[in-house]
DNA sequence: TGACAATGTTACCGATCGGTACGTATACAT
DNA sequence: ATGTATACGTACCGATCGGTAACATTGTCA
């Protein structure tokens, strides 16, 4: 079948042709559009304009709007776990302050006007429905968050890690909402020393 | 201006006229609908289908589908405080009984198949704008939460009453996302263990 | 019986939704 | 130059969106 959609952004090296500029340009609107204004909020019509292209060449590198949304929060995730790597490469062999670093940071993006939030939690939020294409990506990096943070306080010496990792996990998704409910000043600029307690609380004696 | 529209649902006691009994239906419908699938993915016509009646009849109660949305916010903050002051009630002049109380029982609440979280939470979500209707009652039920969570950490005799509130805050909402992302067996079965942990290590010594 | 308020009925509005049939322009290899 | 493949644009589709106009029907109370 011929019909293989191109969904790969690969951008090739050098010499090989750099093809579709159309499919990067639709990508970057869309995934400026989708997290600021939510996923649902936004029609295909209004992205290929601000994109400066027509729907048809929407259509022919992305099967359907919600394998674009799809597409959005693969592209999410990806920068999403180098912001993480860099907290983890900051404090090699310490993963109480890599928790640290990186809860730190969240702790200041959510404290500009108009943050909204993580976008992986906000599309599950806007997409119950498990088998949409959007929400398995959004699942995917949830299950490999808490993955990572089970491991770390495996790493911290807690007594219990698995319950520590969970806490970390909702202190962090804690901080995504409350930073988009509350704006400035609210409750997630607490969320560095809250962590902090609680890994304090929870380590062998 | 005659054009009062009846977004007040008081039902009138005994020989008083017993009056608009669609606009009821159609709450609990829109309810219903709003909750577990989302505003934005519920249309109008599904809400009156469902509810039994026809358009003009939740325009007539309703003055829009965004104060329809707000209407059953109220609703669910109405409920929403009913069961915080059932576990404070359960627990008098224990705090700590309290939270805790409140905690297991949004534990237990996740813990169920298609949990949908809360939703305040989620109306805030899938409306980023600050002037929109449904999103105000959020944001004033978000602050109300805060306002209570911080007075019950005073009243525990934290030694940052400030800190642990939010961060008790920061708990909560992240039990309430993450309810709804991981499904049975998820970190937020963790939070009332959590929270007292926290609490713990927030005491003055 | 008459008046009023609440609900129902039917039909409609313009706007926007996601998605597509089909013709055109451009690039490159032969 | 010509064929071939790929990318793009014009114009359109049916469905659904939130919302309304105009009128008929019902039940209640005076």
């Amino acid at each position: 079948m011929p019909t293989d959609k191109n969904i790969d952004l690969t951008i090739s090296e050098g010499h090989a042709s750099p093809p579709p500029k159309a499919a990067k340009k639709i990508l970057d609107v869309a995934y400026d559009l989708f997290y600021r204004r939510g996923i649902r909020a936004i029609g295909v019509d209004e992205i290929v304009k601000r994109a400066g292209v027509t729907k048809p060449s929407l259509y022919r590198s992305f099967p359907s709007k919600d394998e674009l949304a799809a597409s959005y929060l693969r592209q999410y995730d990806l920068e999403y776990w180098e912001r993480f790597d860099e907290a983890v490469a900051a404090h090699p062999g310490d993963p109480r302050a890599q928790i640290k670093a990186f809860l730190t940071r969240i702790g200041k993006r959510t404290q500009v006007a108009d943050y909204r939030g993580c976008g992986m939690t906000n599309a599950a939020v806007e997409y119950p429905d498990h088998s949409h294409p959007a929400r398995m990506v959004s699942e995917a990096n949830k299950q490999e968050l808490r993955r990572r943070l089970r491991a770390m306080a495996v790493a911290m010496g807690a007594q219990d890690p698995d319950t520590l990792g969970d806490g970390l996990l909702l202190l962090i998704e804690g901080a995504y909402i409350s930073g988009q409910l509350f704006g400035l000043g609210g409750p997630a600029q607490a969320v560095a020393r809250n962590a902090d307690l609680l890994i304090e609380a929870s380590l062998k004696k």
